[in-house]
DNA sequence: ACCCAGGGTCGTC
DNA sequence: GACGACCCTGGG
């Protein structure tokens, strides 16, 4: 395949760092430029952003115009968004300040089902590391300038993987449960491409559940994350159960905090841009 | 060397 | 509904 540039001139909320570092995505990673090189779907990119232009190029299996506009969910209009929130109390305003460039890509619906099993009670560089061998082992050689990349493999080609391969991945205890999922959506336990179609989002965050390793947090980071794109749901982790409860809560132990009281805050003050507002705080106390 | 924690989930009680 | 166990790795 042939290499394709495209450019956005004054483009607002989007810096590099704050979309691949937010805890979205886990093939992102930044190049001695600065500009930062991704592999999704089919496609090899790089993305620099030089003054307020944004420059993308790079392998494209469709156009790559297309392909940027829906990925980096370019159609929304986050400057309103902030507004938003923002106006909700001054920790918003404070957090947004911080993560004014994010946006929320819209990844594969597998891809994002498997990077989450694959990111419980695990940290980001190991994550990212386990989702490279995964891709290099099982995934589908792109060249580019020299340089191999590797798609995220699909269920088809995970089919015949057992978990002893798993393990040797490094993986630890997520062996099972990677098996486990993939098997069930191979199998059609779990049709992916009806749960993409479902506007009913209990029922889609039912049928997550039920898949091997994915409990209510990874749940809704595939729902947030993905293109299933929920922005209502409201992921709760460490970090986010500790922002939540230096600001609202403060109780003495974090960890005893009940997860409804988080979730009761977060629906009264976000409402349907909870999931927005998370990213924004989680990005903030982690980084911050 | 040792301990701890990391974008949690699962089985058991 | 609470509790411990779970693989592995980097950092203190």
């Amino acid at each position: 395949m042939k290499e394709q540039k495209y450019i956005i001139k004054d483009s607002n909320s989007f810096e590099l760092k704050d979309i691949f570092e937010c805890g979205q995505c886990f093939r992102w990673n930044e190049q001695d430029d600065g500009s930062y090189i991704g592999v999704f779907g089919e496609n090899v990119l790089n993305v620099r952003k030089i003054n307020n232009e944004i420059i993308f190029t790079g392998i494209c299996k469709e156009n790559i115009k297309t392909t940027v506009e829906e990925y980096f969910d370019l159609n929304r209009n986050y400057e309103n968004i902030k507004n938003k929130l923002s106006n909700i109390d001054e920790n918003m305003k404070k957090s947004i300040e911080y993560g004014k460039g994010i946006r929320i890509l819209n990844q594969d619906l597998w891809e994002t089902i498997i990077s989450f099993i694959i990111s419980a009670n695990n940290n980001i560089p190991r994550i990212k590391g386990i989702i490279e061998r995964l891709s290099k082992k099982y995934g589908k050689e792109i060249n580019w300038k020299g340089n191999k990349y590797y798609t995220f493999p699909t269920a088809k080609q995970l089919k015949d993987v057992t978990v002893q391969e798993y393990r040797e991945l490094g993986l630890g205890f997520r062996d099972i449960r990677l098996y486990e999922t993939t098997h069930m959506i191979l199998d059609k336990k779990i049709n992916l491409e009806e749960m993409q179609k479902n506007p009913d989002t209990i029922q889609v965050r039912e049928q997550l559940l039920s898949l091997s390793g994915v409990g209510p947090k990874v749940a809704d980071c595939i729902l947030l994350f993905s293109t299933l794109k929920r922005f209502e749901v409201f992921p709760i982790d460490v970090w986010v159960r500790r922002v939540m409860n230096d600001l609202y809560i403060h109780n003495q132990d974090e960890t005893k905090v009940n997860k409804k009281e988080i979730e009761k805050i977060a629906n009264e003050k976000f409402g349907d841009l909870a999931g927005l507002a998370q990213q924004y705080l989680f990005y903030w106390r982690r980084e911050a």
